[in-house]
DNA sequence: ACGTCATGTCAAAAATTCTTTACACCGCGG
DNA sequence: CCGCGGTGTAAAGAATTTTTGACATGACGT
């Protein structure tokens, strides 16, 4: 039952906006995996609210300015 | 592994706020049991990116306005 | 007293997220 | 040419989220 969840997200962006972090730096500074990391940035999963929290903080933002809800 | 997330939430305000919305009936509105929303009130868990969207657009709020991160 | 609704707990199973490991491709510097 | 960093895919298993079902309690109305 795992389809596509209705979630965009700007992680990619993020992450070459700030310095071109790698795939691999940004799991390790929020404390996931480098799969992690590609699953949620192609759109694979929804995350758990806390990782999303950890990526969103990492970048100083807030939660909707990484992961948007389609639909609104 | 699973120790209580970094996580608040207002989950009980909103339904209290929105005509005593009954646990229940939140989770049916949103498409989960009435244990997840207990589990998430109760910060038992972080639940998913997308059960957190669907709860907050249910109240017409942002995720921000629902659940906040520890250490703000 | 009885029934019902709302909340809560417990436990086990199902589904999903996350990890680990391994391999592949591309662009670039040496 | 070769090595290396960055990205991508795949699959098995661990960990976490969610479901199902059962039972308990207090509040409330009849």
């Amino acid at each position: 039952m795992s389809k596509r969840p209705p979630i965009t997200n700007r992680v990619k962006e993020l992450r070459e906006a700030n310095g071109g972090l790698s795939q691999a730096a940004l799991g390790e500074a929020v404390g996931v995996t480098r799969q992690t990391i590609i699953a949620i940035e192609q759109g694979r999963y929804s995350p758990s609210l806390e990782t999303s929290f950890r990526i969103a903080r990492l970048f100083g933002v807030g939660l909707e300015d990484v992961f948007g809800w389609e639909g609104d």
